[in-house]
DNA sequence: TTGAAAGCGCTACCAT
DNA sequence: ATGGTAGCGCTTTCAA
């Protein structure tokens, strides 16, 4: 088998404790025996036993992530935040996909929990249902930042965006752009999907616009379901004259589904997402989008899991949230290219032009 | 602390091993004490410490995944192939991101290793100093499948593409298309952008065409440094015609730098890309680009670790080759938006296949 | 079918 | 400064 301490213990003529000490830099060593030790351990190859090491002392440098699919960018970006702060601390990620499933993610945490991770950073797919969740959590004594996703009266550490500010602020910037009639199309029942929906109605209601039910449709996470939700949005009339995507990929979707249609984006139909990806504003329509500081998420999300780490008992659990910010791109700018949007039922009438 | 086996034997007045062979379904024992004790373990929310069992059972059920970057698209969507076969077994997928530097990789395999993960999937950063990596795992009798990066010499197992074929493929996409000039924005100095300079170069010879040597421009991976690159590349005189880029992020940065100096895609240059990433086709202007099967890889490499891992003694390292395929999509479709050079039908029915 | 003994490789704690 | 003892919580092996 693999080399062990013992092992470099008895060719040395010392003890396993002087091994022990000496390649963590205990300060009770002496210089030269730590030198002849580490010497050897280096020729032999010898790398430490992790699993005894968290065994014995209780610590395994894990910190578990759990995401609904690391395929989409925004989560990519988190991730990639959370890995920033802690990778150079010794902790390693294990990273685990729910696939936005409720049942997946809490057999994902079992697992995590047995491992004796140190931490772990969870966006939610189970808002419903995460009353077993939290319960599991609390009965193994785990130490926890939940992040985007807000689970409702779980005293839990949270870092994310008011998603009602999201909605909010997407759909007051369509208003702004002269949009009349603004559609939605709607995330996954969890709170990030249900405060941007809810956002959405109250930027409306404010301005006193009205729209009809059917402007609301349900798609998901991924570009395919913003796909299909547009189409079925282009069915209606009258067609909606903006739309506001739960977030970045859904609206690339959209934006692909309007103009295979022949439709102008943002002439005929101004979008708008959430979350700036990265690829964003390298869209077919640069995309105009809210910023929700995915990779500041990340550390900040990380750096409160730390101080919680250390702390003897749980201080009291804190949210943090990010500011929203808008940015415009050409995706919703219509004024540029509709300077008389005043004209009643203007876009509307106008033929689909030919790309 | 946390609930034991041994709390449950106690509870139950049966013995420690009792319990251990009941929650792990063993045979050997009554039905009505298992129910028991597996009641009780649920009562209690007893989670099985895998540390201990995997310090006691010499299994970890953990696969290490070392990648240069998880928000590089391509290795996101390996890592999902590799999850989508080993999470159902039971396994956890550890992502080390390597940054693409060849140090942090080593000492992220280090613990890897110490963490005694049951096997390895590895897309190498350190071609060059990829001695150490290989003395490494042959030193601690690792189990791993290279993927994507191939190390010369190395006779492990593999799983990826022929990237002479990827460059040659690309490259005579666009002599075909009626690019003369054809520059190439090369990656870094590991298998696949060695492979692909090649294929560029040699379908360059083929052809009998010559370009500057300025026109190998080296870029890296983000899409940054695709923009960066084009917009040195657009200084030459004469301008190339046509770009093979090392893969699809940095040609959207090419694209970007193109348009931003009012330059057409693909009538001024046209662009090829490869990976063919999800968003590939929402660009700016849809990204020709070669295949390369990104999650097929990962599930394969996954597939062939398993079976190495079952293996009492290593079988004969494997070599798996995807074909790469040639996705046309705009960006290289010089004949359609020069009508002039060609009849419009052809190439329109190929438009409306890609689409 | 059940259980006792003997570790897995390491660290915490306490002697020396 | 060095080392012995006693686990960590589980599984493997073998005996009853």
């Amino acid at each position: 088998m693999a080399v062990r301490m013992r092992d470099i213990a008895r060719d040395l003529g010392v003890s396993l404790m002087t091994v022990s000490k000496a390649l963590r830099d205990h300060k009770d060593v002496a210089e030269a025996t730590r030198r002849r030790i580490q010497e050897r351990a280096l020729e032999l190859k010898y790398e430490p036993n992790l699993i005894a090491r968290s065994l014995a002392s209780k610590r395994s440098f894990l910190i578990g992530l759990i995401i609904p699919d690391i395929m989409n960018s925004f989560f990519a970006e988190v991730a990639k935040g959370v890995d920033s702060k802690l990778a150079p601390l010794g902790y390693q990620i294990l990273i685990s996909n729910s696939g936005e499933n409720a049942e997946i993610e809490l057999r994902q945490i079992k697992l995590l929990v047995g491992r004796k991770v140190d931490g772990l950073i969870i966006a939610s797919a189970g808002v419903h249902s995460s009353g077993p969740l939290i319960e599991l959590l609390t009965a193994h004594n785990s130490r926890y930042v939940l992040i985007d996703r807000m689970i409702p009266n779980a005293k839990a550490n949270y870092v994310g965006v008011k998603d009602q500010e999201i909605g909010a602020m997407a759909t007051g910037h369509l208003i702004d752009q002269g949009c009349e009639r603004i559609a939605h199309l709607r995330g996954p029942m969890v709170s990030t999907g249900k405060g941007r929906l809810r956002g959405y109605q109250r930027a409306l209601a404010k301005h006193g616009l009205k729209v009809p039910p059917e402007y609301v449709v349900s798609a998901a996470h991924e570009d395919s379901t913003g796909y299909d939700a547009m189409r079925r949005l282009l069915q209606l009339k009258p067609r909606p004259d903006g739309v506001f995507c739960y977030n970045d990929a859904v609206a690339a979707g959209a934006i692909k589904a309007i103009l295979e249609a022949g439709l102008d984006v943002p002439r005929d139909i101004a979008v708008v997402g959430a979350g700036d990806l990265h690829y964003s504003d390298m869209l077919r329509v640069p995309l105009s989008t809210i910023d929700q500081s995915s990779f500041q998420i990340g550390v900040t999300a990380a750096e409160l899991l730390l101080k919680y780490m250390e702390s003897k008992t749980p201080p009291l659990p804190k949210r943090v949230f990010f500011r929203p910010r808008l940015v415009v791109r050409a995706s919703s700018l219509r004024h540029l290219s509709c300077p008389d949007r005043l004209a009643p039922d203007g876009p509307q009438d106008q033929l689909a032009q030919q790309r």
